[in-house]
DNA sequence: GGTGATTTGAGGGTTAACCCCTAACTAAAT
DNA sequence: ATTTAGTTAGGGGTTAACCCTCAAATCACC
C-alpha cells in the first residue's frame, strides 16, 4: 500500500485547478491539502500556516499573472529549502525547463500529460526528490540536475547576464545611448553587446533580439 | 428541469480535458459525446460521424498545435452552420476574441473561471445561440455579434490590412527597402506605413513593432 | 457629395543602427 | 598554463531607421 503525499496545487486557472483536483480523487493516496490561484497567495499562505500544515509536493503552475511560477519556486525554495516543487506548463521550451530547474523546482510537467504520469511525478518526486519526465529534453535536465548538485551557478541561455539586461532593455525600445546610461557604460559598449547578441542568435536587428526575448521568456507580457 | 446538451471537448492538453470532463459529472443535463485533441482530429470526426451523433455545443481551446481553435472554428462553422462552438483560452486578448467570433464562434471562455460559468456559457448558448463573457470585453464583442449578423467583412485591428502585412514583414528582419520590393509599391510607401503604424501603436521603433505584433497575435511562433 | 481613412509616393534631414576592426582586462574552463 | 567567453571600450564607415512635411488617388461611410 501506498503511503500518504500531501500536495498544494497552485495554478491560476480555475477550471484547470479544479479539473486537477477532481481528478486525483481516483489517487487516494494522494491528498490535496490546499489550493491557490497565484505566487502571491501560495507564498502568504506558506507563511501563515508555517509547518503546521505538512506538504510534500507542490504542483505548480508556470504561467500566473502577479507572480510566476518561476519567481514563487525560487523564493518558495529559498525559504523551505526541503520543499519539492513540480512544475506545470503548456510549453516544453527548453529555456523554461532550465530556468525552473534553475531556480530550485524538482520536476517539470506539461498539460498534454495524462494524469498517471502526473501521480507518478509526485509519487517520484516525494520519494527520490526529483522526477524527469520523458516528454521533456531529458539530457539537458539531467545535466541539469547533476550540475545543480555540484555546481552552485550555472547559465542556462546562450546569452549572458549582461547580454540579457541589454535584451530587456532593448524590448523596452530604448536606444543604445540609453541602456549605456542606465547600465553606466560606453554606448560602444552597448553597441558590442548588440553585435554579439545578433552573432549569437543568428538575428539581423533589433526585432531579431525582440522575438528572440519573446520566445525565450526574457520579457514579461501584459 | 433542464434539457440535455451534447457537448464535445477539443484540447489538446490531456489534463486539462480530463479534469473538465470529469467537472461536468456534476452538472448530469450536459452530456460529453466525444473529445479529441486537436483541430486535424475532430474536423475527422465530424466527417464519420456525419450527424449520426447529435452535437449542440463545441468547447474549443484556442491553442493547439497542428491547427488552432480559429481554424478548426472557421472551418468547422463553414461545413456545419448550424454548429455553436464556444472558445477556452488562457488569454483574454482582445484580438483573440475578436478572431474568434469573426471566424463564427459564439462565446469566448478563459480558464481562469469557473466552472458554474462554463456550464451557464454552454446553456446559454445551447439556448440562445450565443454566449457574452462578463469577464471579456463587453463592448467589443457585443459590437462583433452586431455587426457580424448585419455585415459580411469587419476591420478587427486598429492596423489596416496593408499595414498588418507589412508588420509581418518587419517581424520577419526584413529592411523597408525588401518589404517594398516584395509588395511591389516604393520604399517611401512602406517608410510611410512605418512611421504611421509607429504612431498608431504608439512606438518608437521597430521592435515595439515587433512586440505589438507578437502581443496581438499577428506572427506566428514555434 | 463631402468626410475620413487608406494607400501610394516624394523631398530632405538627423541619428541610431549596423558592420567592420582592434584590444585590454577578467574569470572560468580544460 | 593556456584557451575560451565575457565585459569593457575605441575608431571609422555605410545605411537604414526615424522624423517632418506635403499630396494625389481610392474607397467606404453618412
Amino acid at each position: 500500500m501506498k503511503s500518504e503525499i500531501n500536495v498544494v496545487i497552485v495554478d491560476d486557472q480555475n477550471l484547470v485547478r479544479q479539473g486537477i483536483i477532481r481528478l486525483f480523487e481516483d489517487h487516494p493516496h494522494i491528498k490535496v491539502v490546499h489550493e491557490a490561484s497565484d505566487g502571491v497567495e501560495i507564498i502568504n499562505w506558506f507563511k501563515e500556516t508555517k509547518n503546521k500544515i505538512p506538504v510534500d509536493v507542490v504542483l505548480m503552475d508556470m504561467q500566473m499573472p502577479n507572480m510566476d511560477g518561476w519567481e514563487t519556486t525560487e523564493i518558495l525554495v529559498r525559504k523551505y529549502k526541503q520543499l519539492r516543487i513540480i512544475g506545470l506548463s503548456s510549453y516544453d521550451n527548453e529555456a523554461f525547463v532550465d530556468r525552473f530547474i534553475k531556480n530550485g523546482g524538482r520536476g517539470y510537467l506539461l498539460k498534454v500529460q495524462e494524469m498517471n504520469e502526473v501521480v507518478s511525478a509526485i509519487e517520484q518526486v516525494a520519494e527520490l526528490g526529483y522526477y524527469v519526465s520523458e516528454r521533456v529534453p531529458l539530457t539537458k535536465i539531467q545535466d541539469f540536475l547533476r550540475k545543480t548538485v555540484l555546481l552552485p551557478a550555472f547559465n542556462t541561455s546562450v546569452l549572458s547576464d549582461q547580454e540579457i539586461k541589454v535584451v530587456q532593455l532593448i524590448c523596452q525600445e530604448k536606444t543604445s545611448q540609453e541602456i549605456a546610461d542606465i547600465l553606466f557604460v560606453s554606448k560602444k559598449t552597448i553597441e558590442s553587446h548588440r553585435d554579439r547578441i545578433l552573432t549569437k542568435i543568428n538575428a539581423r536587428n533589433m526585432v531579431g533580439i525582440a522575438l528572440y526575448a519573446v520566445k525565450h521568456n526574457l520579457v514579461k507580457f501584459s
